[in-house]
DNA sequence: GACATATAGTTCGCTACCGAACATATTTGG
DNA sequence: CCAAATATGTTCGGTAGCGAACTATATGTC
């Protein structure tokens, strides 16, 4: 991106994209991308769901939602009705295609963790996990606006 | 991206979509995103450059850079021409444009460390920096193919 | 010199991500 | 009860990223 001459940050980018990439490698023969993988996730351990609760658990903004979902729904994996006590909202479940296609998946998280992390010991990934969270958390904060007061 | 269950592979996601989208920010009065300011940071810095050489320095493929340079050079910001020597390569140089754009720039990686690590030891954030350096290489290195022998 | 191979870029079609603007539906305030 | 505000989703247009397939140019090799 850039950051070619500060160091976490720059790690930080790139460790995600080379994440990002073998995710979707694993998952490429099963025409599914790493974002639709988890709202299959969510879909087949928590049964069906608000598709506004998916912003906070993929931390996504609303458009890139809307396209994940919809790309769901024309695969075939997905329904998407309308809840009926409130007209807005949109309830998302699995399809019989859609639990049939989760039975045959790989975990491609477990799979990425253990290649990525192995032989790293839990408290060095504590430390890496709240360096990141506290910088995170500090540009969100930052970003929304320049106002406090 | 799913990695909800992990700690620092997780985080890692969250933090570079915080830093992109922040400095996407910052350079969208400017009509620029983020990996169109490094091409001119590289171009305002060395001067003109094969275009080839942007794929190590980026680390993205071929058709994110073809797509990253035409950008640029829509908005007149960028000049490609073929090289004399090789019909093959192109050069890119900055538009006199260009140059007048770069010096108004601010510069969006400065900023975004600054809050991001802020108050954080230099110790503390080589070994981040280490740990996910090696977790990029063990990632790229598995990916290619899983073959060995 | 001719043919095979390697290199540089582009194009196509896709995922993933965002902000702005929009349509609807619900809730709240007067 | 009705107008204003809020919440949910979609659409539009953009960036950033990839693999596969393609063109054109160079470089071997026989």
């Amino acid at each position: 991106m850039s950051d070619n001459h500060n160091s976490a940050g720059a790690w930080a980018k790139k460790y995600h994209l080379a994440s990002r990439t073998m995710i979707e490698r694993i998952l490429r023969p099963y025409d599914l991308g790493s974002t639709q993988w988890y709202v299959l996730y969510q879909l087949a351990h928590q049964g069906p769901t608000p598709q506004r609760d998916f912003l906070a658990l993929l931390q996504i903004e609303k458009p890139t939602l809307s396209d994940v979902v919809s790309a769901l729904v024309r695969k075939g994996f997905v329904e998407q009705t309308p809840d009926p006590k409130d007209q807005r909202q949109r309830i998302l479940a699995l399809t019989e295609t859609g639990r049939g296609l989760w039975e045959t998946l790989p975990d491609p998280i477990a799979l990425i963790l253990s290649i990525a992390f192995d032989g790293v010991d839990s408290d060095t990934l504590d430390l890496v996990a709240t360096v990141l969270r506290n910088a995170t958390e500090r540009l969100n904060n930052y970003a929304p606006e320049g106002n406090e007061t």
